[in-house]
DNA sequence: AGTTCGATCGCCT
DNA sequence: GGCGATCGAACTG
């Protein structure tokens, strides 16, 4: 779809909706639009990571220069670079903690699929080019220059959900991590092929911890 | 200054 | 299901 008439009529998320509980922004972001530049896609899998408490999150060292974003204000972006080669890229959301982010790992291709094939020549099929956190930040162009961004007034921003809001919402464990391998943090359309599936995801160990209807 | 290891991906078996 | 690629942040001495 043509990038313009994708985002008629959709509003920036802005600032109070970033401040509330991260696992409930994390849930909401689900439906809700990526931009980047004159790239979209709709985020399709998220996964919550709080406070000091949660020791799988960045936050849990206490404040540095590399994590700096997820102390600050609700509703900037938080970027880092990881195993090398890769960037991953959250929304800094939470209340009442003293840091937390959302971690988006999946987003559905819409406008600007061209240049995402581009990006990532080694994608068979357009459902591939951002089901996965290192993958949608290579389509999507998104890098360190785009960390500690206002997610409602920049280049890189995300924009309400209008008439795509999920079908259903499943939760499950999150990826690849090993401490509180267990909390629910982790939300996704099911079915939906854009969500990433890396071996844990398959494993048998992994098993989704309930749904929400709407 | 040296070491460790990671919120990943893609290729190999 | 396993592993190598590849490098910067954080920690140790």
């Amino acid at each position: 779809m043509p990038f313009d008439d994708l985002v008629a009529g959709k509003r920036p998320l802005d600032a109070s909706f970033y401040d509330r509980a991260t696992a409930v922004v994390a849930r909401e972001l689900i439906g809700c639009q990526l931009v980047c530049g004159d790239v979209a896609g709709r985020i399709v899998e998220t996964e919550a990571y709080l406070g000091p408490e949660d020791l799988a999150s960045h936050a849990a060292p206490g404040p540095t220069t590399r994590n700096a974003a997820m102390f600050g204000p609700s509703g900037i972006s938080y970027v880092y670079f990881i195993y090398g080669m890769y960037y991953c890229v959250n929304a800094v959301a939470y209340q009442g903690s003293v840091a937390g982010a959302v971690l988006i790992r999946g987003v559905e291709p819409q406008s600007g699929i061209e240049q995402m094939f581009g990006r990532r020549p080694s994608a068979q099929r357009w459902q591939d080019l951002a089901s996965g956190p290192g993958k949608l930040t290579k389509a999507f162009g998104i890098g360190r220059e785009h960390n500690g961004l206002c997610l409602a007034k920049s280049p890189l921003r995300i924009l309400e959900p209008g008439n795509q809001v999920p079908s259903e919402v499943a939760v499950s464990p999150r990826v690849g991590i090993r401490k509180c391998a267990d909390w629910p943090l982790r939300f996704f359309e099911r079915g939906n092929p854009c969500v990433s599936r890396s071996p844990l995801n398959r494993s048998a160990r992994v098993e989704e911890q309930g749904v929400v209807r709407r």
